[in-house]
DNA sequence: AGCACA
């Protein structure tokens, strides 16, 4: 504290010895920065802010945990979505569960376990319809509750008021890459306590989405 | 119960 208390009192003269700690050490351009594909999921400003605290070993991890899940590399998430409304309709995606990587998947670690060897409802989607969020949430919030699970793509709120109270109700869309992960998103917040004071009101019921066309890459032509 | 965005 000395030391600081020394350097504030004396600023007109600077030192002409380089001090023992030379404060510029900003590059002239962050090399890594981020990965391709963040910057592909976070458009917005919002969280723009995000990318910067992403480690390489962050993105790795999270690279592998969608290997470990999918089987399928996540630089090539494109690939993955697909327009499920168009004729698949009626039957199951892919059977997710493969011949040769069974005993993987038990060791899935967090959030991804338990989900990826039940075969997904024939309604299943990439995108949750979330309600019982409560009338004040944000979307900084939901976000919170949904950005650790793998595959997490974005959240979208939507307000909506009700029919007998005229209270204002909020209902949140939340995209996935795929929707094993979405499943496994749904399974783990199913009944979750927005507020844990009120028991009575704020918990959440999760579904698949509907129409789940979100343009999760930018389009909706994804064929490649 | 309730389903939007392109």
């Amino acid at each position: 504290m000395a030391d600081a208390y020394w350097r504030y009192a004396d600023p007109r003269q600077q030192a002409p010895m380089a001090p023992p700690q030379p404060a510029p050490l900003k590059r002239p351009r962050p090399d890594y920065g981020g990965a391709p594909e963040t910057l592909g999921y976070y458009p917005r400003e919002d969280e723009r802010t995000v990318h910067l605290s992403i480690k390489d070993t962050e993105a790795i991890n999270a690279s592998y945990d969608r290997y470990l899940q999918n089987g399928i590399p996540s630089y090539s998430t494109a690939e993955l979505v697909r327009p499920v409304g168009g004729g698949l309709n009626g039957r199951p995606v892919e059977d997710p569960r493969l011949p040769g990587i069974g005993g993987m998947d038990n060791r899935i670690i967090g959030y991804s376990g338990g989900r990826t060897e039940a075969p997904l409802p024939p309604d299943a989607s990439n995108t949750l319809f979330v309600e019982g969020l409560p009338a004040n949430c944000t979307r900084r919030e939901v976000s919170h509750i949904f950005r650790p699970f793998i595959g997490f793509q974005e959240v979208r709120l939507v307000n909506k008021d009700s029919r007998h109270h005229g209270d204002l109700l909020v209902l949140c869309f939340v995209d996935f890459a795929t929707a094993n992960q979405a499943a496994t998103a749904m399974d783990a917040l199913q009944g979750y306590q927005f507020d844990e004071h009120d028991r009575d009101s704020a918990y959440l019921r999760l579904q698949f989405a509907r129409f789940p066309g979100p343009r999760p890459s930018g389009g909706p032509r994804n064929r490649r």
